[in-house]
DNA sequence: CTGGTCTCCTGATCGC
DNA sequence: TGCGATCAGGAGACCA
């Protein structure tokens, strides 16, 4: 469920309370969430499920670890350690990542792994609880021994399409004869937009999700860019859209929601001409737009 | 290589 | 109140 916006306010709500800090213990709940390198499961959900993924120590999950950054590219989120481990976060559909409430501990269902995150060295004892739940389970941990590993995996993505310059854009979208919806949920192609945010940039820039991706002209992506960004920072500035379960690593819930003009708002009047918004599935998504302000 | 389809999973909601 | 059908913010596997 959460795209770029999500993701990033999660990272920078977790930073005050994970950056500079150590883990003192580690726990993973369900071993099928954590992926490690070379593992024969490859990040398949059937192939998890048979059990022969690999055997997840405490040491993947970046126990006795302290924590230096937090990065994030598209809708992944990295936790790197000082020497250098890093596991990386993918949320689906329906995950949180977040930290406990002072002295309370962890309640909810679905939670898979969990951290004991150490005090500043003045206090070691135990500061608080991060946790990872996923209801459906189609997000996950993987495990990287090297920010070299990281990068690696990395250079599968598209570039973050929070800075996307319209020229990478353009060399994007030149590769793929997909309808220009299909392409912007590619995240090999463009990392961090999902079903909200492309319907949103597309209704923004006036293109027909069903318009062929490398048949955009110079114009037409150079306002698709500007609008993937000014969408995305929008929603960023917003704390991400909370339509039911979202919430950043402090619990706290978004309101980006409330600046959507289309997504979930078919049969309603469109923002501009007032029309009817109509629906309609493009890549197995249910996609909105406005038939007279989108066109191809 | 590309693109379309299927699949994984739980839970909320809606119509009967 | 219960129950089945439908839908949901994602993305990897598989196939033509």
């Amino acid at each position: 469920m959460p795209e770029l916006p999500e993701v990033e306010q999660t990272r920078r709500s977790l930073e005050p309370h994970l950056l500079g800090r150590t883990i003192a213990a580690a726990e993973l709940l369900r071993r099928d969430m954590l992926i490690l390198p070379n593992d024969p499961a490859g990040g398949n959900a059937r192939h998890r499920r048979t059990g022969r993924a690999a055997r997840a120590a405490p040491e993947h999950l970046l126990e006795s670890a302290t924590i230096s950054q937090m990065r994030r590219r598209g809708k992944q989120l990295a936790i790197v350690a000082a020497d250098g481990r890093v596991l990386v976060v993918q949320l689906g559909m329906s995950g949180q990542f977040f930290v406990l409430p002072r002295g309370e501990a962890p309640t909810a269902t679905h939670i898979h792994a969990r951290w004991a995150i150490a005090g500043r060295s003045r206090n070691p004892a135990p500061h608080r609880i991060l946790v990872f739940r996923d209801p459906r389970r189609f997000g996950g941990l993987r495990f990287f021994p090297t920010t070299a590993a990281l990068d690696a995996h990395w250079e599968s993505l598209g570039p973050d399409a929070l800075s996307i310059s319209a020229s990478d854009l353009a060399g994007a979208l030149s590769r793929a004869s997909r309808p220009t919806k299909a392409a912007l949920l590619d995240q090999g192609l463009i990392a961090g937009v999902g079903n909200i945010y492309a319907d949103e940039a597309l209704f923004r820039s006036g293109i027909h999700p069903l318009a062929r991706a490398s048949r955009l002209r110079a114009p037409r992506i150079d306002a698709l860019a500007e609008a993937i960004r000014a969408v995305l920072a929008q929603a960023v500035a917003l704390g991400g859209s909370t339509l039911r379960d979202y919430r950043d690593g402090s619990m706290s819930p978004g309101t980006a929601q409330t600046a959507l003009e289309v997504y979930s708002r078919s049969g309603q009047p469109c923002t501009r001409c007032r029309r009817a918004l109509r629906s309609m599935t493009v890549a197995q998504r249910t996609t909105t737009f406005c038939p007279t302000c989108q066109v191809r």
